[in-house]
RNA sequence: CGGGGUGUAGCCCAGCGGUAGGGCGCCUGCUUUGGGAGCAGGAAGUCGGGAGUUCGAUUCUCCCCACCCCGACCA
């Protein structure tokens, strides 16, 4: 590609609202241009990264038995309705209405076609295994977009869906799809991380994110340096300080005036927070929910989700609260009747705890549980935290903040049974087929590569997803010698199959084109200019060398071939 | 959805109750060519939209919209 004849232009000023690494330089170097909030376009330099992306998923995707299929972003809304994930994403979806009237989707995501779709055709155990995917433009209403390619509502989405007969099998597809999935991430230049994550409400037991860890990342991912304990926030578990036992007090009442606040209690009483029971309150599917927890720790809400079965739940405002009869800043569980009551479990870890007296300015010393409050549910409902301990080895753990590239599913028979998706076993039994999901955002994942991969200059392209292997810079192109050696070369390399991007603008200095290829961070840096040429050579650089090497103009191909195989180890 | 912020030329920004400016980029010419060159000339704007106040609004007031950041949310 000739440089004067991109369309894109890189800009001198640094993007204002551009905070990630990713976003600043994808808008600096020209790869991408934004539409709306969360829509951007693909610049030529941008899709071609893009598809090299797309084929090393391809390639890693039919190597563990993937078959490749496409199906459309388009789809009627009553197919949502039936498995009720219209209700379930909400906001988070995009409808319209067809000209007749009919509701419509842009689909998030495609588990009920390709249900749908495997249930038209298979109909024996002997069809299965079968892993489909396909990479498709996916949409999702964000209620928040940012950092550019991070987080969007409309991406490019590669995912897969396994379809199993058995238990055993589905784990061998979720071990063969989580195999290519390091295959791919190692191959576009990520370090991943990957984390034991929730399954959500419709999941099955298992479920894996792959992380890119970076400080700009949305997630956090709790780990251990001592084994290799990784987990997100929403799922991991940890070990917490045990409290020694003590002989039970009588629960008395203590006056607490104006305190509202765990630290201020603990502060007020002088005993240590993990000696105090925190109430937090929360409306799960309408119902008021009432939560108690060790005074040192925070509820985690996907826990707690998960163990009231909830669908909808958020913490629940003044009113709601004070509704069902609670005292803010002075609550607890007992004598506390009529309300569904949930209990962590590290409640059951110590005694003679400080709770909320349920009156003002008043608490309770000597509160123990079972014997002052019981509870509809007990359940490890606390957030990990670092320097908590590992639930594997006891090591402390730590925190990190990741961008998620990668997330699978064992998603179990939720699907096939609520669509009818069944299979005859050898003996002629019927049953739903056992079902996986597999997905990787694409685009996101190009982010993260320029997001891991980039320096005080500008990106610095892993070469298997560099939109050109090579940055041929001319410069003086004006001077007959350098413009014909250059155009020489720019030849030579095609037909050796490097792809180029050959910088052959009249009128750019030489400072323009050099900090031009830093900016977009191909690979290889070719130089032809008089100086070199002088002596017939052309010269050489890495993008991350800090000096440039030279070769004779008839080995500038065997050198770049040479330095991209060794770039690919 | 709550909080904060920003909308002025392709990009980055300044400005101001009297009808809009700088830098970069762009066009023409000359000069220059190893790390964002120089000179001369030039084109380019519904000052986000609407309403109001005013003799006059890009500027003040109100409403709306868009975008960014934090939070909530993110099967």
């Amino acid at each position: 590609m000739r440089f004067s004849r991109m369309v894109s232009k890189t800009l001198r000023d640094d993007p204002p609202d551009a905070e990630t690494a990713s976003h600043r330089l994808m808008l600096r170097a020209g790869l991408i241009h934004q539409v709306a909030a969360g829509v951007y376009s693909y610049l030529p330099m941008a899709l071609r990264s893009l598809r090299k992306i797309e084929n090393i998923i391809r390639e890693e995707m039919d190597a563990a038995g993937g078959q490749e299929l496409m199906m459309p972003a388009l789809q009627p809304q009553e197919l949502w309705d039936q498995t009720g994930r219209k209700e379930a994403f909400g906001d988070n979806m995009f409808s319209l209405n067809d000209r007749h009237g009919r509701k419509m989707v842009l689909a998030p995501t495609h588990e009920e076609v390709i249900t749908n779709l495997v249930k038209a055709n298979v109909q024996s155990y002997r069809d299965l295994p079968q892993i489909l995917y396909q990479i498709q433009t996916k949409f999702r209403d964000e209620a928040r977009p940012r950092a550019g390619l991070v987080r969007v509502r409309e991406f490019d989405m590669k995912d897969a869906y396994s379809f199993n007969a058995d238990e055993e099998s589905l784990d061998e597809s979720y071990q063969a799809m989580a195999q290519a999935y390091r295959n791919i991430f190692r191959r576009c230049g990520l370090p991943v991380l990957m984390a034991e994550a929730d399954s959500g409400a419709i999941g099955g037991k298992d479920s894996h994110e792959f992380l890119l860890a970076t400080n700009t990342g949305e997630d956090t991912v709790i780990t251990c340096a001592s084994c290799s304990y990784t987990a997100n926030a929403e799922k991991a578990e940890s070990t917490i300080s045990e409290l020694p036992s003590e002989p039970e007090a009588t629960l008395e009442e203590v006056a607490t005036p104006n305190i509202k606040t765990i630290s201020a209690l603990a502060k007020f009483l002088a005993v240590d927070e993990s000696k105090t029971l925190k109430a937090v309150f929360y409306m799960s599917d309408g119902e008021p929910v009432f939560v108690t927890i060790r005074g040192d720790l925070d509820v985690n809400e996907t826990k707690l989700k998960n163990a009231l079965h909830s669908t909808d739940l958020r913490m629940a405002d003044g009113d709601e609260a004070r509704a069902a009869g609670l005292v803010a800043g002075s609550a607890s569980a007992i004598g506390l009747e009529g309300i569904k009551k949930v209990v962590d479990s590290s409640v059951t870890n110590g005694n003679n705890f400080i709770a909320g007296a349920n009156k003002p300015d008043t608490h309770f010393k000597g509160a123990n549980y079972p014997r002052d409050f019981q509870a509809d549910i007990v359940a490890d409902i606390a957030l990990a935290q670092p320097g908590q301990n590992c639930p594997r080895c006891g090591h402390t753990l730590e925190s990190t903040k990741g961008i998620e590239v990668g997330h699978i599913f064992k998603l179990g028979t939720f699907f096939s049974e609520v669509l009818g998706a069944d299979f005859l076993d050898s003996e002629g039994q019927q049953h739903p087929i056992i079902m996986g999901c597999y997905g990787i955002g694409v685009g996101r994942l190009l982010a993260a590569a320029v997001e891991q991969n980039n320096d005080e200059n500008g990106i610095v392209f892993p070469a298997p997803v560099a939109p050109y292997q090579a940055h041929m810079v001319a410069l003086n192109i004006n001077n007959e010698e350098v413009a014909e050696a250059a155009e020489k070369l720019y030849k030579e390399l095609e037909a050796a199959g490097i792809e180029a991007l050959f910088d052959d603008r009249e009128d750019a200095a030489a400072g323009v084109k050099f900090n031009d290829a830093d900016l977009i961070g191909l690979p290889v840096r070719l130089v032809v200019s008089p100086r070199n040429l002088k002596d017939g050579k052309v010269e050489i650089k890495g993008r991350m060398d800090t000096e440039a090497g030279s070769v004779p103009l008839d080995g500038v191909v065997a050198a770049v071939q040479e330095r991209l195989a060794a770039s690919a180890e």
